[in-house]
DNA sequence: CGGCTTATTGCAACTATGTTGCGTAACCTG
DNA sequence: CAGGTTACGCAACATAGTTGCAATAAGCCG
């Protein structure tokens, strides 16, 4: 089995795109198709930088695309803990339980499976439960070497 | 027993923060106070504004006084979903797991007690697990009403 | 108590992320 | 291919947080 083309990934994104019965636009497009080409979840700014090479997409287009993704159930977005909102195509949305891995040494993020058991919490009374975000940090397979040599010091990625 | 009064929560910031054998100052005694009188994780805007009544403090000062008061583990910051950070007094750290609630309606953000127990995730091969962050989403006592009658329409407090 | 040293503050300017308004261009339909 | 509507691009704005530096005040020591 052969690693899908760039062309299909554009192709597979321009197909769901058109199943949703809007307009199938070039921005779309390009932001579906990048974010499914994507090994994991990106930033506003990592989207922007990887359209320009093909074609140039605005700025306020990519947030309004990633808006109406979200919408339409094609993409989800993940709250980071440096105030960055990050990106992943929807392949499997599972509803009421995310869980993501956050790198804290080089920030990369990544979508998990969804979580076996969902963790029970206790709330207080009249308070009432819908999802579950689950955040987990550490070192990705990459940082945990350089994490492991210098303890304390990590080199961030802003 | 008697609720602590204002003065006396002052004088319990200012004995933390003598504690730590650092320079007791107003906005620091001010930002601490503040935090552990809140009755839920404050946003820096908050804080400033419920600050400005007594004395006023820079809205720098603020951001640098919480930054030292996390380095002395005397409050711990929240990451929620709207891109903006919320901070705690750190009455209980509990290391290793944080549990936190978010109201989708008003916006409210509580620290639950820790989790019984730690939800277990399967990484990817070679990553290292270090914190884990649990945000419940949901609706609080006084918003659950009004979530009921009118749903799908959440009245925002931005 | 009053001066000395150094940490901390306040101000101003800056960066980064995300949002809004509006005229123009692109898409789809007939 | 003409027309109506949706979506795009630009520019200006809004908000959250950061940095540099001179002025201030905490703690110390005589």
């Amino acid at each position: 089995m052969f690693t899908m083309s760039t062309k299909s990934k554009a192709q597979t994104a321009e197909q769901l795109i058109r199943d949703t019965g809007a307009r199938v636009t070039v921005p779309r497009v390009a932001v579906l198709a990048t974010l499914i080409a994507a090994e994991r979840a990106l930033t506003h700014q990592e989207l922007e930088s990887r359209i320009d090479r093909s074609r140039a997409v605005d700025r306020v287009t990519i947030y309004r695309v990633l808006e109406w993704l979200m919408k339409h159930g094609l993409a989800h977005k993940i709250t980071g803990e440096d105030r960055v909102w990050r990106f992943n195509a929807a392949a499997h949305m599972h509803v009421g339980s995310h869980a993501h891995f956050k790198c804290g040494d080089c920030g990369q993020v990544l979508c998990l499976d969804p979580v076996a058991a969902k963790p029970q919490v206790r709330l207080p009374a009249g308070y009432r439960q819908n999802e579950v975000e689950l955040l987990v940090k550490g070192w990705c397979a990459d940082c945990v070497p350089a994490h492991g040599r210098s303890r304390g010091h990590a080199r961030h990625q802003h």
